[in-house]
DNA sequence: CATAAATAAACGAACATTCATTTATCTTTG
DNA sequence: CAAAGATAAATGAATGTTCGTTTATTTATG
């Protein structure tokens, strides 16, 4: 027997990830994917049955470890704010330190089996936000409002300032920079929102 | 001298968009679009130089119809309230009644023609949405912020929600639904946040 | 009849995937 | 402890297909 090499692998899912940032993932192949990771095309196809699943393991490998890391030190039973600067620091903090996993999750998010890899975060974090939110409501720190309203309002700006980091540029194709000051300021704007 | 067919150029720009929502950008080719309209991949070559500037005119056909529907009867002398009522309210009308153009543009956005494509929309009203906050500030109807803070709040919740709606379904893999009623109890919460 | 629209057929390049073979490493045997 | 055998990892070269694009030709109309 002959032991698959674990170095080659990894190599293999770093520059998957780098390829599909670059050129997105209607300029990612197999071949150019092999030749980056200076193996034959053939080894990709001992690793993963096919392009399709590649993509899929390494979109649900991020999903698994984003999951993980929004939930780190979160616990369901928290005060609404300490809860939700928590889910911030969190998300954000994930997302700015890993920018290469940030976009090709994007770039996947946005490909055939987007939805699929989308589902493996929200399955994941879903049950443990639904009963923060029904906590929050309980203890009168939460207007009573449905949970799309609430993850749009909670989410939604945030992801857009983080957008905007990631692209280097706001809407107005300004340059843009996420800070600590802008989270915690655009935070106390949302916390406001959401009061009865 | 023959005269171009303006019936076959909007067939083809039909089902170019059809294709794109359809199999996304990946999926798209010149040869199943001609197949599809029911002519030669030749004459898509004296409609556009190439694939990427096919692409590009469609987005920015995508991108000029969007700006000035979200521009419709809206003036940056607004008071706040009204203004931003205004602008959800021409923003979510034209993405839901046109859910494939709505789909295409989400496409092509994150092509390689997608930072190009969206340019056009936010020089095409950056412009009066920054006047509308400059005099709203000055009405001392809105905090002071960052541009791009202030957009997070007002926009980041509402393109969410539509998202849900154009997917069919929410975060939470659950079937959802746009609705006045959600837009305005939305919205309602969001210029909570942004009264002085 | 001139001219441009439209086409059918083809081009080389790149694509995902497979096949026949070689290479490395473990186990068995003497 | 070394040689032989077994097995799966890894490969280079090829498969047929589809890609974007071009060329030579036909068709329709001013």
């Amino acid at each position: 027997m002959r032991i698959q090499d674990e170095t080659k692998k990894a190599l293999v899912k770093e520059k998957a990830l780098e390829l599909l940032v670059e050129h997105g993932f209607e300029g990612f192949s197999m071949q150019k994917l092999a030749k980056e990771a200076g193996i034959s095309p053939a080894t990709l196809y001992i690793y993963y049955t096919d392009k399709d699943d590649l993509i899929r393991t390494l979109g649900i490998d991020l999903s698994t470890r984003f999951a993980e890391n929004t939930l780190e030190g979160f616990d369901s039973k928290m005060p609404l704010r300490e809860g939700l600067k928590k889910q911030w620091h969190n998300r954000s903090r994930y997302l700015l330190s890993h920018p290469v996993e940030a976009n090709a999750w994007e770039v996947i998010r946005h490909s055939p089996v987007g939805l699929e890899v989308a589902k493996v975060v929200t399955t994941r974090i879903g049950p443990a936000m639904a009963d923060f939110v029904h906590n929050a409501v309980a203890n009168k720190e939460l207007k009573e409002m449905p949970l799309e309203v609430y993850w749009s309002i909670t989410y939604g700006p945030l992801y857009t300032l983080l957008k905007f980091h990631l692209d280097g540029r706001s809407f107005a194709s300004t340059p843009f920079k996420f800070s600590e000051q802008v989270m915690n300021d655009t935070l106390e704007l949302v916390l406001k929102a959401l009061k009865p």
